[in-house]
DNA sequence: AGCATTTACTTAGTGTTACTAAGCAAATCG
DNA sequence: CGATTTGCTTAGTAACACTAAGTAAATGCT
């Protein structure tokens, strides 16, 4: 069983590993980055929300989705504001460009995956289908 | 089905990510990066290997994997050389501190990823072990 | 009310890594 | 022999992750 898992192991961190370094080579000219673009994808989902709110929800540090959040202001994706209750908490919101641009490109990402497992047999499908829910609770752990 | 690929691959690509990350956030203090750690241990693997080999076997342009290659040198974790019969071509090669580096780095990666593992059940492991070398297609498609 | 403490955020520095462009050296080809 | 190709290096750039240091606002205690 530990020889098994070891295996199992190994090739599963080589598989993770070099399919989200394939998801983001597959990143077309203009489009944002992976990380920016989970910011405009949870704004979209949740609407407003402060920056240690989309530090959570993505795992980083303040100063690194400061930075983050800084960059996709440039570019009018999202506005921030300062909350009238608390006046240290700023709120971020996705602007319609913002907005259009993660539509974008989730579609381009979606279609490119979907192309992907459009090759795979049912039953492989299958068992990505129910591998997909474990993977992230591993991540999440 | 074109619905049911839609949301497998939303899940599959926000679970692979998240995981990825994890991965990364597992590294110790004095640990060798991802890209890094993965040039040594296909130089463990391999021997000697040129630029050219280590940068197609990591999908990077010769560029990123000189800087990649620079800085592991740099650490004394490998040694280059230029090649007696073609001038042109360097080889790297793996120092016994570049490999007990590595050999380090991977055991506590292991061990760190079995434990995640030894938490789930014989069948949600079996899942992952069919779905591990679908990923690996899927990476280098 | 005033001060100490906590909370929310910003910014600069740093390291890593990926890409590109430009350039040098060596090998090959006609 | 010169043109072309191959193998590599380096600098510039962007992104992003962490840390440390600092500011502002809110809270809690006396």
């Amino acid at each position: 069983m530990a020889e098994h898992t070891d295996d199992v192991g190994a090739e599963l961190r080589r598989a993770v590993t070099r399919l989200a370094s394939r998801f983001r080579s597959e990143r077309l000219e203009g489009e944002v980055p992976d990380a920016a673009l989970q910011v405009l994808v949870v704004l979209e989902k949740r609407g407003g929300m402060s920056l240690t709110e989309l530090a959570a929800s993505a795992h980083v540090t303040l100063g690194s989705m400061s930075q983050t959040v800084r960059r996709l202001e440039a570019l009018g994706h999202l506005t921030k504001s300062r909350d009238d209750v608390d006046r240290r908490r700023v709120v971020f919101q996705l602007t319609a460009q913002g907005s259009s641009a993660a539509d974008a490109s989730l579609r381009h990402r979606r279609d490119w995956l979907n192309a992907r497992l459009a090759e795979l047999t049912e039953d492989e499908l299958a068992d990505i289908a129910r591998a997909a829910p474990l993977l992230l609770r591993l991540g999440d752990s």
